[in-house]
DNA sequence: CCATTGACCGGCT
DNA sequence: TAGCCGGCCAATG
C-alpha cells in the first residue's frame, strides 16, 4: 500500500472529488470496534490536522451508504446523539448503539465507558468500571 | 466573492 | 448544572 489512508472495505479511488481528510475521517470511523463510541473531536483529531469536528460531521453525511461506514458510533462531545430526539436518524442510530451493548441513560451514554479515553482507561488500569 | 449553515468543541460566566 | 460565545472549516446560494 501506498502512504496514503486507504479504507479496507470502500474504495476510494474510485469516489473522486473527496479531500484526503475527508478519506482520513472514513478511516478512523471505519475502524471504530462494535459496542464503542468515539466523540467527532477525537475522530477529528485522529484523522490529522486539516479539519475540525464541524467537517467531521459533513464528512459523515457525504459517506455513500454503499461504504457502510458505523456512522452511529460516533456522538458529540456530551455523549449524546447528535440529532434532534424524535427524528429518524436519532432513533435509528441509538438502536443501532444498543444492539451492540451500548447503553442510554437519560438520553445519554457514559463516555468513560465506551468511549476512547475509557478504553485507554481499562487497558491501563483493568476494568475497574 | 460574501453570507449563511451545520450530525461540533472548549472555555468561561 | 446550564447557557452563552467564539472558533472552526467545508459546502451552499
Amino acid at each position: 500500500m501506498g502512504g496514503k489512508l486507504t479504507l479496507a472495505s470502500a474504495n476510494p479511488d474510485a469516489m473522486p472529488g473527496v479531500s484526503d481528510w475527508v478519506q482520513n475521517v472514513w478511516h478512523v470511523v471505519h475502524g471504530i470496534p462494535r459496542g464503542c463510541v468515539l466523540t467527532y473531536g477525537e475522530v477529528s483529531r485522529l484523522a490529522g490536522p486539516g479539519g475540525s469536528p464541524r467537517v467531521v460531521s459533513k464528512a459523515l453525511g457525504k459517506a455513500p451508504g454503499s461504504m457502510k461506514l458505523p456512522w452511529h458510533r460516533v456522538i458529540n462531545s456530551q455523549g449524546r446523539i447528535s440529532f434532534p430526539q424524535g427524528s429518524g436518524s436519532y432513533r435509528q442510530q441509538k438502536s443501532r448503539l444498543e444492539k451492540e451493548g451500548v447503553v442510554f441513560l437519560n438520553g445519554k451514554t457514559d463516555l468513560n465507558r465506551y468511549g476512547y479515553a475509557g478504553a485507554l482507561d481499562r487497558l491501563l488500569w483493568g476494568s475497574k468500571l
